[in-house]
DNA sequence: CCCAATAACTCGCTAGACGATATATCTTGT
DNA sequence: ACAAGATATATCGTCTAGCGAGTTATTGGG
């Protein structure tokens, strides 16, 4: 691979993780929330990718707990996660606003809110 | 799939072709250009990426030439390539903007120029 | 003269997302 | 009481797509 090129789907795995340690279901529940509903996480893509990103030190186990007699088994962001997570943001902003430039500079027809909230400054 | 989601290597491409058509080795060069010699286009992916886009109908196939003895086979991004990448471009820059806005207030060490540069107001 | 760069394309391997399925508990509606 | 759906975990086979390696050909430089 070339330097690292995580997918979208642990893009926002890893996201849901920053704030605090979430359950598999958790997980699923608030990427939907933070993708505005457009990232629905299927469960064969999220067990696939804890195991993986747990083994590459992104992601460690947390705790268990059990709540109303269902099992809950929590993730938490490591700080090599996190530093992973903030080098991909970083790489994904710029390729973003780079595409967005050139977009103008064409003169597409923006059909977004490219041009109506403020995305970058 | 959920909407779309496009790789990071679909996305290079379809940015590199946004002010003029290309030919398969100029489009390897203009991405590692674009993406500062991190992302080195493959030429398996490549071909592979271009036919595929070519039946999705974000790009379509322009001209060929003969420039110094050798074949260039170029490709020129649709409209519906335009509309695609913007709309791409729009959901990854909300999404990076959302995971740094959140490792900000989890306050972890920024690694790149996070800080430094102007990368958001 | 050979090698690197330019230029096209193919093929097998593998990683990773997805759909389906299984299991189990708790809640809500009828 | 019973069915259905939300909550919660996990596995498996399939399919897509990126990658490494190899093929063919021309031009130019050391």
């Amino acid at each position: 691979m070339n330097t690292s090129t995580r997918t979208e789907q642990v893009f926002l795995i890893l996201t849901a993780l920053v704030d605090r340690p979430r359950h598999g279901y958790g997980i699923v529940q608030e990427v939907a929330r933070l993708s505005d509903g457009q990232m629905k996480l299927k469960v064969g893509t999220l067990y696939g990718a804890l195991d993986r990103l747990t083994g590459e030190g992104l992601l460690a186990p947390d705790r268990d707990e059990i709540e109303g007699g269902r099992l809950r088994r929590y993730y938490r962001l490591t700080e090599q996660g996190a530093a992973a997570l903030a080098e991909d943001a970083e790489r994904l902003a710029s390729h973003a606003a780079l595409a967005t430039r050139r977009l103008r500079e064409r003169g597409i027809p923006l059909p977004g809110k490219l041009g109506t909230a403020g995305g970058a400054a």
